[in-house]
DNA sequence: TTTTATTACGCAACCGATTGCGTTATTATG
DNA sequence: CATAATAACGCAATCGGTTGCGTAATAAAA
């Protein structure tokens, strides 16, 4: 019905240039205020709106910013989108979210997508088994913002948001063995990702810091899905010294063990010991509440978001290949008592 | 470095026009095999890729999906949204993704942006206080697909997805009341939303068959915010005739319930009975298990992504102003037994 | 073989901005 | 008052595709 109005609508009524038009609408010191001020004027008459297609086109930019996460259901993920999400609004940017669903090949299917599709910027967190790096080749000889965010991957002029998570895994670890456990167990996620091999780092030398000797038996790699948790049961039932402090990478899952370790009749804390990860809302509502290691995620999200937009407004990168690393928190609850 | 090639690029040194060098591409009939092969190894060998941002001006349309939703970081949410990226991403679609925190402005802003930046359809779950729709009256206006997920709004030519808010709202009620409940106490969100606004009646419809006459001490509205949940003592408390059985408008909240409730010594369900909303995997986590009404977001998601995709495939609107109801499922477990 | 369809392409307008450069009006300087 | 600066704006190319329409080449029908 009502034709959209262009700028060349407008030069026409004002009896100017297009480009005059343009620039009027764009604040551009060389055209008088009082010319700017007519445009403007008319425009909101006659209810101009810029043709975002054409703006991209010309300039090549496309104001958005593409994120590529494992899974977006799951709380922390969401969370961590919040606080991007947050950051690229109020910058004016939009958020073109992908998921990988933890499959390398899903996520050099979106990495292609939204190169493609023009991103200005890319965020990652990486799938369980990405093992290769081609996929982000082309951001980075295009100088295309890459960061890496939670799940990381150290790459040339790209920067990664992260928490300590060695240091996170060794205070966990320690605070079992404060709390007087003595045969620990460390269930980790995919050890090919830094969050779940930094943790065992950290397990590692608290043990060794105090005289608590390493061995595969302290160690189960699993994939956190609900139905690995009758693996940790097995584990934890065949193993020959018992089990009595567990460190899970993730609360939702710590809380899956929880509920199938009191079936087996197992006291929570005072026969097994166990903290988490992340500080999920779940962790305080379990019984018993869970420690757990605090992770930020919305300020997580919020940084990234932040570092984006400042790689993207600098133009040039301000930090090239810098890490953030966020405070995280030992929060002990009823589980290690 | 390497200029990007352009069908002009591949067109003169193939010696045949840009037009025809589109075609191949796009293989349109009217371009002869032979052409097309000879077009598409050539745009392999030098790597030609095409700029959407071209297309988009000339199509006028972005290949991407605009989400609307109150909150990321909800479980609940979060799996709808994997749910429709899922579908529209096998479709070739982008999906935007933005949140209203609940706030009819920031909807307002949001729904602008994404019209602004061209969406070719709208997917939303309305906010808390959203009360007028003058924000999306664009939408309708130049015919984008909008179609409202979970907290709909009935707007002429809109599809609208739920399920029978007021049918689940019955079961769970009258499940209590089965189990013994006298006493009923809903606590809901926001009633001008719809799906609260239907367990409601869901609620009271039950009350009234099973003779139990509806008053103002059966309902609380609350933000549902953790910080709520000392309302929902107090009003347990105060009220004269001991309060029995509880249905609550998500499983979230209905945990911090039960934890606060133990805490204030009741026994659930002895002293009084529980059940949720939504089935969120906290419901099965926490002590005692919690009843609650399955909510099936991913399906809904998914269902939500076919449809926005075959309204956009379909050209012509196949379903006007149609509605998708999904099947609920009442879930019994520990705290109504 | 001539006429009529088809097939396969080329031409060029178009989508709606942005922007470098040139030109004219205006103001400042000598 | 003449000249040099500056300010304010117009011109037209450009971004990289898409697509309606016209036409030459080939095939089918008369």
């Amino acid at each position: 019905m009502d034709k959209r109005i262009t700028i060349y609508d407008l030069a026409k009524t004002l009896g100017v240039s297009a480009g005059t038009v343009s620039r009027s609408l764009n604040d551009h010191p060389s055209i008088s205020q009082k010319t700017k001020d007519r445009v403007i004027s008319k425009a909101n008459e006659l209810g101009y709106k810029t043709n975002k297609f054409a703006v991209n086109l010309s300039t090549q930019k496309s104001n958005t910013i593409g994120v590529i996460v494992p899974k977006l259901n799951s709380i922390f993920m969401s969370t961590v989108l919040a606080g991007i999400e947050k950051i690229a609004n109020e910058a004016g940017y939009n958020l073109i979210i992908s998921q990988s669903l933890e499959s390398m090949e899903k996520e050099k299917l979106n990495a292609k997508t939204l190169y493609d599709s023009g991103v200005d910027a890319l965020l990652v967190s990486l799938a369980y088994d990405t093992t290769d790096f081609d996929h982000f080749a082309n951001y980075i000889r295009n100088k295309i913002p890459l960061i890496f965010i939670d799940r990381v991957h150290n790459l040339p002029n790209c920067s990664t948001i992260i928490i300590d998570n060695k240091l996170a895994g060794f205070e966990a670890t320690e605070h079992l063995i404060t709390q007087g456990c003595k045969n620990l167990l460390y269930i980790s996620g995919n050890l090919k990702r830094n969050v779940y091999s930094e943790r065992l780092k950290g397990f590692k030398e608290a043990m060794a810091k105090h005289n608590l000797k390493f061995n595969q038996a302290n160690l189960l790699e699993s994939d956190l899905g609900p139905s690995s948790v009758k693996d940790v049961i097995a584990h934890i039932n065949n193993n020959d010294i018992p089990i009595d402090g567990l460190f899970v990478a993730n609360d939702t899952f710590a809380a899956h063990c929880i509920k199938e370790l009191k079936k087996e009749k197992y006291k929570i804390p005072s026969d097994i010991k166990i903290i988490g990860f992340n500080n999920d809302p779940i962790s305080e509502l379990v019984t018993p509440t869970l420690s757990t290691i605090n992770y930020p995620g919305y300020e997580l999200g919020v940084l990234a978001g932040q570092s984006v937009i400042s790689h993207l407004n600098g133009g040039i990168d301000l930090h090239p290949a810098n890490s953030i690393t966020l405070r995280h928190k030992l929060i002990i609850r009823e589980s290690t008592l």
